[in-house]
DNA sequence: GCCCTTACTGTACCTTCGTACAATGGTTTT
DNA sequence: AAAACCATTGTACGAAGGTACAGTAAGGGC
């Protein structure tokens, strides 16, 4: 699938650099400073800094992207990348005007699919923020659901739900408890998940699970 | 990118069936009524009947995709499919657990768009009602999060630089490396910080300073 | 000078994790 | 019926994690 559309990143620093363009080969790189328009880029990827006022930031960056017409903006949406992404931090964001909030050190292929459905006018942002938004709006906390799930497509029912244990901290000997099995058995679904997943651990697998990389 | 994964409908009418085939030529039909479980869909489309109540309609369809344990569900995505889509509609969908909410309409291509964001733990929104949803939290969510973010707080500088490596999934012999240090420095680092935040391994440190706990 | 904190290191020991090489019984698919 | 997959368990062993009980060295404050 070709990404024919210019994506630009706005940044300081530029630690993630090859991390975009290994996503986007032919991504620009732009500094935050800048005053320059991108009214042509097609999306405007934010690294936020690590300090500051978020919220004037991605005002300012959006600025430079919008065709400042009767008010309107038909700007050129702009995702805020975090390195440490917080609920809070991409609630300011999203406030601002941002079209989306994701981690900077997402794989490549997680920054392809959130340029896809920004630019189709979607919005993107992860599962907990938007529990948040929603909770907030109705009082009551849907606690029930969790993050992603494509990690869990090649598991067996049982293989998941010893990977979520061990995403919320759990050791082998608690979930042998829990769910009536031995030792043993939880040792060998986790074997099995490592491998599917291809994960070193039961760290990088908490790491998955929870949408952290 | 092949989809692979099971598409179900779950419809009591069917007038949007060559529109879903359309758009998942393997998309299999269920009814609303049936009670079977729905663990191996890949994704659960529901649509939504014009009257009653939404909310206990997608909750019931989401715990026929669930796999029950610790309150948590690694459950199958549901995306709400309305003919006619309001805001209201769809806050009542997405507050119930749905990750979706969306035009039954919609065009094939956007479909599997939906569907490729959904799969991958985000969630599909149009942007009036996000735009609702933003707005409405933007009055009172400062209050929101009782997330400690001050976990850093307690730790020296290195510390901190060992905890957030263990964060990232690096072992202590990687961060040993990385800091030019031995192994046994990071041990002893991390004790002090397994006792400074009371939590009792690597594991429980990643999921505090990733702010999932 | 003395106390405290921080950073660093050593040896020893125990626990937990993860894997290798198995096996059994059940269900589903072919 | 055979094949494939799944859940389960066993023994054994090396690797990694974590703790106990030390010590040295540098810097700041009283």
């Amino acid at each position: 699938m070709p990404t024919s559309t210019r994506n630009v990143f706005v940044t300081e620093d530029e630690p993630l650099r090859s991390n975009w363009l290994a996503a986007f080969p032919d991504a620009q790189l732009e500094s935050l400073s800048a005053s320059k328009h991108l009214r042509k880029a097609g999306i405007i990827w934010l690294r936020l800094p690590y300090e500051g006022d978020i919220g004037a930031v991605v005002q300012r960056i959006l600025k430079r992207g919008q065709t400042p017409f009767w008010g309107l903006s038909p700007s050129v949406p702009v995702v805020a990348l975090s390195d440490e992404p917080r609920d809070e931090e991409g609630l300011v964001a999203l406030r601002a005007g941002a079209s989306g909030y994701c981690n900077g050190y997402a794989a490549p292929e997680v920054l392809q699919q959130v340029a896809q459905t920004v630019q189709q006018g979607g919005v993107w942002l992860g599962q907990s923020l938007l529990q948040k938004l929603v909770a907030t709006t109705a009082q009551q906390a849907p606690r029930d659901v969790p993050v992603s799930r494509d990690w869990a497509a090649s598991l067996t029912e049982r293989e998941i739900m010893v990977a979520q244990a061990v995403a919320l901290g759990a050791s082998n000997k608690e979930i042998a408890e829990r769910l009536g099995i031995t030792e043993r058995t939880v040792k060998a679904h986790l074997t099995a998940t490592f491998e599917k997943l291809h994960v070193r651990d039961r760290l990088q697998l908490t790491l998955l699970v929870n949408g952290m990389r």
